[in-house]
RNA sequence: GGCGCUAUGGCCGAGCGGCUAGGCAGAGGUCUGCAAAACCUUUUACAGCGGUUCGAAUCCGCUUAGCGCCUCCA
């Protein structure tokens, strides 16, 4: 390894050696979506950037265990509502329907992203009794208690006796809150507005519910990670990530209910990502300003002029830092599209390439400026997973690899082994770690519509032999030609 | 109102005390049957006003503009 992986850790504000609680192994826990509706692009750069993580921890040689929720119960809209229940009344299906469709929707956009799976990926529904389980303990710990079918988490009894703890995250003061607190969905069962649900009794049209000693309910929204990152990651784990907006309260009360129970606060090290936003605005659903992947790839959105790639916007958004927001645009997304192209042909090219002697003499100016880039790539990711510079050093080595493939730099000025380890270093960051491939951006159709042409140009020539040859050589990819009276088709082989 | 963040060249976007970021766009050149690509060179910067320092996009203060969280949100 190259120099020591250094993180930004929201808890302390700082940056930090990333140290492992138990090397090799690391524990990520990662919130994931809520599935009520189709991800957006907002959704997908979290996501991706922890994907980013993820990979490169493992090409650090980290054993990972990367857990990444689904959150199918006990997440409610501004009404009150569960968001799955009230997706799946409006729809008419059942809220399990909803869910499944969601989340095979997730999965496909993240697949055409690249992004690496979870090692886990639990869902609230599935841990009811573990969410009951902590909330039992939660009571018997005295952090927690009944009202009315429902059990809150006592904020201000809890802050009291864990040294002031609530607000470590978000850098909230407790007073504040109280002082500031807007009293939304009649929570008169509550004993202080900053109290959260554990456990909420249903109203009676509420279908998603369950029975438990308090009543026919379900469980909050923060339990659920609380209770899943415990089961698969321990009391104590490495990273927890997520949105910078499930900063507070969501991650807070994580906190809250971890320590509460446990004694433990859960993750060593909080990573948040930034928000993307559209003419400066964050993205999102309730703002009416979100993007659907689908769109931007079909480019059938009013803000948009043209369709985009998955590669090339999975590098628009690596080509900025995690915590910083990043901005949509048409021009930046063209810019993008074209230095994207840019790369791709640099990675296709060192796919290719491969070490040959000739006559160039190890040139030593050249031999250190490219294994300083080299390492530079090390040095960039370390750096709290800087993705930007990381493309810079990579666009610095495509020049080197363009100057090796049109002769104007020797191979024998580089050296064979440094070639190699430049082959192997080059490929590994932009395809293991930052997840890009080169993508076969060309319409195959038209591509083989041109070889037909030629095709039937031969044949009017009465260039049988060329005839033949072309033929074969689209036999040989599996297409078969076909001499209609009055065009030539072609037809997969059956 | 409370807490926090950001302002970099035509556009995007790194850097966060001295060392060319990078991409896109622009200009010139090399190469080339043409075109493209590639390579080389090059023009536009650090919101404003003060301060600290031998030296500041980089640290501190103020001003201005914008954003986020505080309420569902990645």
């Amino acid at each position: 390894m190259i120099g020591k992986l250094k993180v930004f850790n929201s808890l302390t504000r700082q940056k930090e050696e990333f140290k492992p609680l138990t090397p090799p192994h690391v524990g990520m826990y990662v919130c994931g979506p809520t599935v009520y509706s189709n991800v957006h692009l907002g959704n997908v750069r979290t996501f991706l950037s922890f994907d980013v993580v993820n990979r490169y921890l493992r090409f650090l040689g980290y054993k990972v265990r990367y857990v990444r929720n689904i959150t199918d119960v006990g997440h409610l809209s501004d009404t009150g509502e569960d968001k799955i229940s009230k997706k799946a009344k409006l729809d008419q299906l059942e809220p399990m329907e909803i869910v499944q469709m969601y989340a095979n929707d997730f999965h496909d956009v993240m697949t055409l992203f690249n992004a690496i799976p979870p090692d886990i990926e639990p869902s609230a529904i599935g841990h009811l009794m573990e969410q009951v389980e902590m909330t039992k303990k939660l009571i018997i710990n005295g952090y927690a208690y009944e009202s009315n079918g429902s059990v809150y988490f006592d904020v201000e009894k809890y802050h009291k006796e864990n040294d002031n703890s609530y607000g470590i995250l978000s850098g909230r003061k407790i007073e504040d809150l109280l002082s500031e607190t807007r009293d939304l969905d009649g929570g008169g069962d509550k004993r202080s507005p900053l109290d959260f649900a554990l456990w909420k009794k249903a109203a009676p049209e509420h279908i998603m519910r369950w029975k438990t000693e308090w009543s026919d309910g379900f469980p909050g929204w923060h339990l659920e990670c609380s209770v899943m990152s415990t089961k698969y990651l321990g009391e104590e784990f490495d990273i927890h990530g997520g949105g910078m907006d499930l900063k507070f309260p969501h991650h807070e009360c994580e906190i809250a209910q971890n320590a509460g129970s446990h004694g433990h606060g859960g993750a060593k090290y909080w990573l948040h990502t930034n928000m993307l936003t559209v003419n400066g605005q964050k993205m999102s659903k309730s703002l009416g300003n979100s993007f659907l992947p689908r769109e931007l790839m079909s480019g059938e959105h009013e803000l948009l002029e043209r369709g985009y790639s998955p590669m090339t916007i999975r590098f628009f958004m690596m080509q900025s830092h995690y915590a910083s927001t990043l901005d949509f645009s048409n021009d930046a997304l063209e810019a993008a599209r074209k230095g994207y192209i840019r790369l791709a042909n640099g990675m296709r090219l060192m796919q290719e390439m491969e070490w040959q002697q000739d006559d160039g003499k190890l040139n030593e100016k050249q031999v250190e400026q490219i294994g300083k880039m080299l390492d530079n790539l090390y040095h960039a990711m370390n750096d709290d997973f800087n993705t930007a510079l990381t493309i810079g050093h990579l666009f610095n080595i495509v020049k080197k690899i363009n100057s090796l493939h049109t002769g104007q730099l020797k191979f024998g000025e580089v050296g064979e082994e440094l070639f190699q380890r430049m082959k192997e270093t080059f490929l590994g960051f932009a395809e293991d770690v930052l997840g890009l491939k080169v993508e076969a951006d060309v319409d195959y159709k038209s591509l083989i519509d041109t070889i037909l042409g030629e095709y039937k140009d031969a044949k009017f020539n009465r260039d049988f032999d060329r005839v033949d040859k072309l033929r074969a050589e689209l036999k040989a990819e599996g297409i078969v030609v076909k001499d209609m009276k009055e065009k030539i088709e072609w037809a997969f082989e059956e």
